[in-house]
RNA sequence: CGGGGUGUGGCCCAGUUGGUAAGGCGUCUGGUUUGGGACCAGAAGAUCGUGGGUUCGAGUCCCGCCACCCCGACCA
C-alpha cells in the first residue's frame, strides 16, 4: 500500500472526545473512525488488523472444528420471547418494521442457533458438533466507553457446541479453553491473559473469562500467583481463594474480558426443544456450550497493552503491515525495494509520500506502529543499502538492498 | 439510569463587565526547505450543538432539549 494513495490521514491532535488511549491512538493513526458513543467506522487499518485476528480466530476455531456460519443480525421477537428475554435483557436494540412486527438486533445468537441446529442434529449420531460466527453485535449499553473495549456495536466471535451428554461438553469445553489460549498467545496476551473463575449460572459452578491484565481494564480480578488462574470480582464474596488450589493471598488487578466460555447445559434446547434420538430411541435434551469473544475488543486491548508515547507497537502477528518503508526523497530506490517485497508477499507500507518532512515520516511511522521500518534516502544509500530499525528498539542498522527480501522472508 | 463536565470552520482551541468571532493544525496557490510532526507569503472555510426567552444588541445571561466525555449503577 502506498501512503499517498491512502484514504486516511494520521491526526496530530488527540481527539477531545475520547479519553481512552486505544480510541485517541486508534483515531489519530487512521485506523477507526468515531461516529457516536460507542460505535465507530473501521478505516483500511483498522480493517487489516481485525481481518488478522478474525483469521487467527478461524484457524483456531478449526482445530476444534468449529464450522463457521454466519447467523442473522436482525432477529424475531418471538424467538426472545420463548426464551423469556425480550423483556428481561435490557441491552437488546428494539425496533418494529413496516407491518407492525418487532425485531430485535441480535445481541447473541442462542435464540438463533438453538433453533437452526435443532433443523440438522437429530441423532446421536449428528453429535456433537460446533458452529460459530464473526459478526457484528449490538448492545444497548447504557454507558459505552472506553473505545473499543466497550461498544454499542461491536465485533463477536460466538461459537456454540451441541452434545449428546455433560461429560462431551466438559471435554468439548477444555478442548476450546486451550484454543482461547493459543488465539491470545498469537495475538501477543497470553502472558497478561488469566483464566478467570466467574459466575456460572444454573449449571455449572463457574463460567470462564479470558482477563487481560491491564490498568485500562474495567473489571477486577484476583490472581493466585501460585496457578496462574483469577477469580472476578463479582464471585470474589463466596469464593475468596484460589478455586484450584484453595489459597487465600490472592492479587487483585485491572483487567478486560477478552473472552467468555460458558456451559449451558439444557437452558436453550430446552426453550426451543432441541431433543436427539438416543442409541435406545428416547429422545433426550442436547447439552450445550457457548463461546466468545470480540475480535474488536481484543483489538482495542492489544493497543492497551502494546504502546508507547509515540504511538502503537503491534504484535507482528496482528500489525497492519510488517514494514513501513519511508523514501526520504528516494523515491526511485525506494520504489524498487517496495515492488520486490510486495512480488515476495511481504506486506509493507510504502511512505512515497512528496514534500512531506522527514519528522512527519518518523512520527507517523511510529504512530502507526508497524513493526519493522526501513528508511531509504541518500545517506543510507550511500552507505549501500537501507536502514533498518524494529519499532520497539533504537537500534539502527544500515542492510544491503540485496538482503532485504532475505530477512523478511524468515522473520 | 443517578451525579459531574464539555459543546465555537474538517481537527485542537481563545473569546474579559453582553457590542457580530482570534490563533494553531489540516486544505488550496506560489516560493524556500528535506534524518524527527519545517519556513515565508497569500487564500478558502463558522447559520458559535439545538429550540425558545431576556435585551437596542447574545458565542457570552435565563429555560427546555440534544450530543459527547468522566464517576457510579448495569453488563446471560
Amino acid at each position: 500500500m502506498k501512503q499517498s494513495q491512502l484514504f486516511t490521514k494520521t491526526i496530530k491532535e488527540t481527539p477531545k472526545d475520547e479519553t481512552s488511549f486505544n480510541a485517541q491512538v486508534l483515531i489519530r493513526a487512521g485506523f477507526i473512525d468515531k461516529v457516536g458513543a460507542g460505535i465507530y467506522n473501521f478505516l483500511p487499518f483498522g480493517l487489516k488488523v481485525l481481518n488478522k485476528i478474525n483469521n487467527i480466530v478461524r484457524e483456531e476455531m478449526a482445530t476444534v472444528s468449529g464450522q463457521e456460519v454466519l447467523m442473522t443480525a436482525l432477529t424475531p421477537k418471538e424467538v426472545w420471547q420463548a426464551t423469556d428475554r425480550w423483556d428481561n435483557f435490557d441491552a437488546l436494540f428494539k425496533l418494529t418494521g413496516n407491518d407492525d412486527k418487532e425485531y430485535a438486533l441480535g445481541a447473541t445468537h442462542e435464540e438463533i442457533v438453538t433453533p437452526l441446529a435443532k433443523k440438522f442434529l437429530c441423532s446421536y449420531k449428528e453429535l456433537p458438533k460446533s458452529i460459530y460466527q464473526i459478526q457484528v453485535k449490538f448492545r444497548n449499553e447504557k454507558r459505552a466507553k472506553a473505545g473499543l473495549l466497550r461498544g454499542r456495536e461491536f465485533f463477536m466471535k460466538d461459537m456454540y457446541s451441541f452434545h449428546t451428554d455433560q461429560a462431551d461438553l466438559d471435554k468439548y469445553y477444555e478442548e476450546v479453553k486451550e484454543a482461547y489460549f493459543r488465539i491470545y498467545e498469537r495475538v501477543g496476551l497470553k502472558d497478561l491473559t488469566y483464566l478467570t473463575y466467574s459466575s456460572g449460572g444454573a449449571f455449572s459452578k463457574f463460567s470462564h473469562e479470558f482477563q487481560t491484565v491491564t490498568e485500562a481494564g474495567e473489571d477486577h480480578i484476583y490472581i493466585c500467583p501460585d496457578c496462574k488462574v483469577a477469580v472476578n470480582r463479582e464471585i470474589i464474596g463466596e469464593h475468596n481463594f484460589c478455586p484450584v488450589c484453595n489459597k487465600a493471598e490472592l492479587k487483585e488487578e485491572k483487567a478486560i474480558e477478552v473472552g467468555n466460555i460458558f456451559k449451558l447445559g439444557t437452558k436453550f434446547s430446552h426453550a426451543f426443544d432441541m431433543k436427539y434420538m438416543d442409541n435406545s430411541g428416547q429422545a433426550q435434551e442436547v447439552i450445550m456450550g457457548c463461546y466468545g469473544m470480540g475480535p474488536s475488543r481484543v483489538m482495542g486491548t492489544v493497543v492497551e497493552v502494546f504502546h508507547d508515547d509515540k504511538g502503537i507497537t503491534w504484535p507482528e502477528a496482528i500489525a497492519p503491515f510488517k514494514i513501513h518503508l519511508l523514501s526520504l526523497k528516494e523515491n526511485e530506490a525506494a520504489e524498487k525495494i517496495y515492488s520486490e517485497l510486495i512480488k515476495n508477499n511481504i506486506e509493507v507500507l510504502f511512505d512515497d509520500r512528496e514534500d512531506i518532512g522527514a519528522g512527519q515520516k518518523f512520527a507517523d511511522a511510529d504512530l502507526i506502529g508497524c513493526p519493522y521500518r526501513l528508511v531509504v534516502s541518500s545517506k543510507t544509500l550511500q552507505l549501500g543499502g537501507v536502514e533498518l530499525k524494529a519499532r520497539t528498539s533504537d537500534q539502527m542498522e544500515i542492510i544491503p538492498l540485496d538482503s532485504i527480501i532475505n530477512k523478511f522472508s524468515h522473520k
